[in-house]
DNA sequence: TTCATACTTGCCATATTTGACAAATCAAGA
DNA sequence: TCTTGATTTGTCAAATATGGCAAGTATGAA
């Protein structure tokens, strides 16, 4: 299989973080209030989107936020590329 | 727990990735080698030692080439903060 | 319609990642 | 020692993530 897209990788994170924050019935506005570093909710919902290559310190600082683990976020569909 | 600092967590990733790396019998230019987007030594180099915060798509190509899912390089320690 | 809440988008300035190359360092052999 | 391969480090330019704020959009309730 080709490679995935840049973008689609960038989708799949940030369905994952919107899914997980929507399970736990936060806000983007709740999310940010958890985190002790500063973040906007316009990062977040840039990120959601898949509109922002984020860093991993900012998804690490989400997953706290969401009390999951940082790879659960990066759960991304993986096939052997070759 | 206190949050964990940036620059731990940018550790634990490049500890991951080495430690995958090596594994697997690959060196860094092994690595960049089967990489279709261009990567080069340096960076792998400087987030394997943590000193870069690298992007999710970086940390993705990085994963392909080693044949793991992205979540396995982000396995990071986690505790639910507060 | 009006209001409130949530989210998105545009823009800006700053900081940093990335790609690139060269040079330096390190380690293991011959 | 000398050489070779592997990794690290320095520097640079270009691209872009981030934080910040303001304005726009969407949805639903009153």
């Amino acid at each position: 299989m080709a490679s995935m897209k840049k973008s689609e990788v960038l989708k799949i994170v940030g369905q994952n973080i919107k899914r997980i924050r929507l399970e736990k019935g936060l806000t983007q506005v709740d999310l940010v209030g958890r985190i002790e570093a500063r973040i906007d909710t316009t990062n977040i919902s840039r990120i959601e989107q898949g509109r922002t290559n984020a860093t991993i310190h900012t998804l690490f600082k989400i997953s706290q936020a969401l009390e999951v683990p940082l790879s659960e976020i990066c759960d991304v569909y993986f096939s052997k590329s070759v």
